[in-house]
DNA sequence: GCCGTTTTCGGCCCGACTGTTTTCAGTCG
């Protein structure tokens, strides 16, 4: 059985035709179309063939008669001749070179016709034979960089995650500040500032009246290993952690449009700019261009989208996913507040895989200012190390009680709630009896074994589980691990609609590797009247501080604090849990 | 190829940096 194609598949056929149309040199505004409606279907939180069963297809952004029309070709054949037509013009090898750092499709497209390399390995002997050097334009400087390109492409370079990404830019911006007290802002922006699951560099911007000052100071700070570009207002640098960062220097009065230029996304900017024009404006990071040259400064963020007509967009938000619309409308979402968490649902101590006692992990929760905590240790079952089985959660249940009872006697109000973390057996089954859950304050659900099974199996497995009473939150739904493994192949529409209907909640896993649910699932969710938990799954008191990442994340699907069960009081959720059936 | 608060035609996002260029194209973000 062939499986359906993906949002994400037909995206890429879209995204292809684009790529290969401007190996070709094609008019660039066709390219531009074709590319667009590859993004724009990327970002679709429904599958498509939902649309065309509406007759909507055309009422997609970017998308028009003839791309909507090619869609139902892809949909009903699995395939799309034009696209077929391409592959046989630009070969994949050729494609592949667009991934080569400074190799566009102008030149890539030179590299295939005048020397006939057609991949990246052609690419690699072109490089060592001295061929490519022969060819107008290219230079020693170029065949260098094409080098390092092919170099750092072959080392398998994988995006680097939102949590150490973060501590980076917090540790450069600490150095920028202390070398140069007179800066007046400095900050991160970029895909870290939208709270994206992994990034690509750092990217930093300055405000600053000398600004050739505060490039020659990055450039000289002692994390940087190597200089990539430097320029009076910009510099980009490699850092000896193999990040790569990026700065921007601006003069204090256009701080703001610069902020929200280089925070992007690329696609929110594009919008924003189309905007502009439409006002008679031309917008880059230096502020509004009027007809006549003038300049609109802008000092905030709020005086860019004022301009607009628009209120504030939070960065989150910003990937033009509907939020100009929203803004336009009045509509955008009261994003859940970090500070809103009340409690940590999921986390472990030294009764399985933690590496710290429960009363260390409910002291750095009420450090953190959390009103209650639930210990979720694994249970027993295959794979899972030092698991609880029934007569060691019984034990458990006292040491919970000894803790909670010293917190009661210094007359804090702090609870630790017993929970579990029930493995879903292979077929859906939990891997400890009902009696036993029942007996728990909380329970969590989630997969750990054959996440590989065929998708209707697997999401069979699942929805037994969200269909189960005692089962409060599944835990890490997809089960994805960031650069290393992709989701299970779960019909996440079915999982949404069953979590709705019996009440389930599903869990935002903050752990930086995880993030799962992702933001496009949570903000589908939340359509579908999903109740969400933000939770830190950790194994060490230093990790409850990941619940920050989570937050982002559910921020960047749209969530508000009222749907998040960790902003809620402890007896609303305890309520929920008893009307569920416990 | 898409699209409309000057439009169904004629536009389509903008600037910095780099290299191989004697004035700018390509690439990137």
């Amino acid at each position: 059985m062939t499986r359906a194609l993906s949002n994400r598949d037909i995206a890429d056929i879209f995204l292809e035709i684009a790529d290969r149309m401007e190996i070709l040199g094609e008019d660039r505004f066709r390219v531009l179309a074709y590319r667009r409606a590859g993004e724009a279907i990327a970002d679709l939180r429904m599958p498509l063939a939902d649309y065309r069963a509406r007759g909507a297809l055309e009422e997609i952004p970017g998308i028009g008669k003839t791309i909507a029309e090619k869609i139902g070709v892809i949909l009903d054949t699995g395939a799309l001749p034009l696209a077929e037509r391409l592959r046989a013009e630009v070969p994949d090898g050729v494609l592949d070179m667009l991934r080569v750092p400074d190799l566009g499709p102008t030149r890539a497209s030179r590299l295939y016709r005048e020397l006939g390399i057609a991949s990246l390995e052609d690419l690699r002997l072109a490089v060592e034979s001295g061929r490519l050097r022969t060819l107008k334009g290219f230079g020693p400087k170029s065949e260098e960089r094409i080098r390092q390109g092919l170099a750092t492409l072959a080392e398998g370079q994988q995006r680097t995650l939102l949590g150490p990404a973060l501590a980076t830019a917090e540790l450069l911006l600490a150095e920028l500040r202390a070398v140069l007290p007179a800066v007046p802002r400095l900050a991160y922006t970029g895909s870290l500032r939208r709270g994206r699951p992994t990034v690509g560099d750092i990217d930093l911007l300055a405000a600053a009246e000398d600004t050739a000052a505060v490039t020659r100071a990055f450039t000289a700070l002692p994390q940087v290993a190597r200089i990539l570009g430097q320029g009076e207002v910009k510099a980009s640098v490699l850092l000896h952690n193999g990040l790569r960062a990026d700065l921007l220097v601006v003069a204090p009065e256009r701080w703001g449009s610069a902020l929200q230029h280089f925070t992007g996304s690329k696609e929110h900017n594009i919008h924003l700019r189309r905007l502009a024009q439409e006002r008679g404006y031309s917008f880059s990071e230096q502020g509004f261009a009027r007809p006549d040259g003038s300049l609109i400064t802008c000092a905030s963020e709020e005086e860019v989208y004022a301009t607009l007509g628009l209120p504030w967009i939070p960065p989150e938000l910003r990937e033009d996913a509907g939020e100009f619309e929203a803004a336009a409308a009045g509509r955008l979402p009261d994003l859940i507040p970090p500070e809103a968490l009340l409690a940590d649902l999921h986390m472990h101590s030294r009764w399985s895989d933690g590496r710290a006692a429960i009363a260390e992990m409910a002291a750095a929760a009420v450090a953190r200012g959390l009103r209650y905590i639930a210990i979720t240790d694994h249970s027993a079952y295959l794979g899972v190390t030092g698991g609880l089985d029934a007569a060691r959660l019984h034990e458990q249940a006292a040491e919970v009680a000894a803790v909670n009872a010293e917190w009661n006697a210094r007359g804090a109000s702090f609870r630790v709630l017993h929970g579990v973390e029930v493995d879903i057996t292979t077929d859906g089954a939990l891997a400890l009896p009902d009696e036993v859950l029942a007996t728990l304050d909380l329970v969590v659900a989630s997969l750990h074994v054959s996440l590989r099974q065929p998708r209707e199996q697997i999401t069979a497995r699942l929805l037994r589980a969200i269909a189960n009473p005692h089962v409060d939150i599944i835990g890490h739904p997809t089960g994805r691990i960031l650069n290393r493994r992709p989701g299970a192949d779960l019909d996440m529409e079915a999982v949404f609609r069953a979590a709705a209907e019996h009440g389930t909640i599903l869990e935002i896993n903050s752990g930086p590797d995880r993030l799962d649910l992702d933001a496009a699932y949570v903000r589908r969710a939340l359509e579908l009247g999903v109740v969400l938990a933000i939770n830190s799954d950790a194994h060490h008191p230093d990790e409850l501080v990941w619940t920050r990442l989570g937050v982002l994340t559910a921020r960047r699907g749209w969530a508000s604090a009222e749907r998040v069960v960790n902003t809620w009081p402890l007896e609303r959720l305890l309520e929920r849990a008893q009307r569920k059936g416990r």
